[in-house]
DNA sequence: CACCGTTCAGTTGAACTAAGCAACGGAATTCGG
DNA sequence: GAATTCCGTTGCTTAGTTCAACTGAACGGTGGA
């Protein structure tokens, strides 16, 4: 047994890798020329120009489907600028954040103590008034010169949904307050109508300009993926069709290009593993279901022990029941089952907005319907393959007990 | 048969509580002269 | 007597709880054809 393993680790060893840098097709990296783009990236130029100028740009909205590049196009812009602000000495600072990363900036106090912290000012996680976060936030933009500071929030829709619309307001009110320092607002957003239920005032002043990403078409991931794979993969290790095949999946999925090139990665590796000097069509179904996977278990994992007990309850349940469940059901058998994980037992208003949450996560399908007499609940059932489900039953058992 | 009020089993929103943290300020301790 | 450390108090955020209002279609009864 132990021979084989050194005999892989050899072969591994003696083998050329299929890749010759992975690196290009994972989802942050960032190309030098970003295609079928140009007039959005020609958008995003025009409008924050002026802080070239020391003058304070529109605040911008930027909203289009996950994979269409809104990310990538802000990055890469904001790059851009920050080369040419050093080289010129332009007083401009640009942050980044991801305001759906949990305990980063997923509400208020959250969100204005990790701005702060970009400007070299430590807050703690908690004990502080928000408005002392604020108060020290605007002290350290308090400066002579005159300097723009542009504010860019990812995945805005998730911060404001959690956490009101009052922060857009209050970031905004800053200019007003500090005479030599303008902050401008770029929002991206993947949810197209969340605009519709913001407060009028904040709506009007976040979305000064606006912009609009298209989902790619087939043929344009078909150009993104070639020029990636020509960079990643050594030359003619991709059978025939098989960047077609994979473009044509994510076009299938609202013209994502992450997922297409994030299929491709893991074919590659696929292909890698079991030997293969080439990667071949049917290594992209193969990776499909194992990016399922793993984008499942991952978000699983990180989420707290409550959250897993719910998710064991529920899957153990479904082992010996059809689908659908019901919030009741699930609720007995977390009660019963919380006990032996030495968990005490979450309400069930609790347990109620955790598997609204799991289903945000796409972990399960959950649907809130009437059976009239019979009362209201949730329809839950999974849109998992019965291994995932093994797998993640045995999971969230080793993460309970551990 | 069509219509309508009732009913149930959760959902959802709002107000509230406990736990954990930081800052503040006064009391206790230490220290050098 | 001054400087430093310690400790209790106060006020904050956040996750979770409690309370209560709300929901929406199937059931079962009613009346009309």
């Amino acid at each position: 047994m132990g021979d084989e393993v050194t005999d892989y680790f050899e072969n591994y060893l003696e083998k050329d890798s299929l890749f010759r840098n992975k690196a290009v097709l994972s989802s942050n990296h960032l190309p030098e020329e970003i295609k079928h783009r140009d007039d959005q990236l020609n958008q995003v130029a025009k409008i924050i120009a002026p802080c070239l100028r020391n003058e304070k740009p529109s605040n911008l909205f930027v909203y289009g489907k996950t994979g269409t590049g809104k990310t990538l196009a802000i990055k890469h812009t904001k790059d851009k600028l920050e080369k040419i602000a050093e080289t010129k000495k332009i007083p401009l600072k640009i942050i980044y954040l991801n305001c759906k990363l949990k305990r980063i900036a997923d509400t208020e106090y959250r969100l204005v103590a990790e701005l702060a912290r970009h400007f070299g000012k430590n807050i703690p996680a908690t004990g502080l008034p928000t408005d002392e976060v604020y108060n020290i936030f605007f002290k350290a933009l308090e400066s002579d010169t005159k300097q723009i500071i542009l504010v860019i929030l990812d995945e805005i829709d998730q911060l404001i949904r959690k956490a009101g619309d009052e922060i857009i307001y209050n970031l905004t009110r800053i200019n007003s307050e500090l005479k030599n320092t303008q902050i401008s607002i770029i929002g991206i957003s993947n949810d197209l109508l969340f605009v519709n239920n913001l407060d009028p005032r904040v709506r009007s002043s976040l979305s000064e300009e606006e912009l609009i990403f298209p989902p790619y078409n087939a043929l344009q991931i078909q150009d993104i993926l070639r020029a990636r794979a020509r960079d990643a993969f050594k030359e003619g290790c991709i059978d025939a069709g098989v960047i077609e095949k994979c473009s044509a999946f994510a076009a299938r999925e609202h013209g994502d290009a992450r997922r297409a090139l994030e299929l491709l990665r893991v074919s590659g590796e696929l292909a890698e593993r079991n030997n293969q000097e080439r990667i071949r069509i049917e290594h992209l179904d193969e990776a499909e279901e194992k990016i399922e996977r793993d984008r499942i278990i991952d978000a699983v994992k990180s989420q707290p022990k409550q959250f897993q007990a719910v998710l064991y309850s529920l899957l153990s349940i479904m082992q010996n029941k059809k689908e659908p469940l019901f919030t009741g059901e699930i609720y007995e058998q977390y009660k019963q089952f919380c006990p032996d994980a030495g968990l005490r037992p979450l309400t069930q208003r609790r347990v109620s907005d955790i598997i609204a949450e799991l289903d945000m996560l796409g972990v399960i399908n959950a649907k809130v319907i009437s059976k009239g007499r019979f009362g209201r609940t949730r329809e839950i059932s999974t849109p998992l393959s019965s291994s995932i489900k093994v797998k993640m039953m045995k999971l969230t058992k080793d993460e309970l007990s551990a």
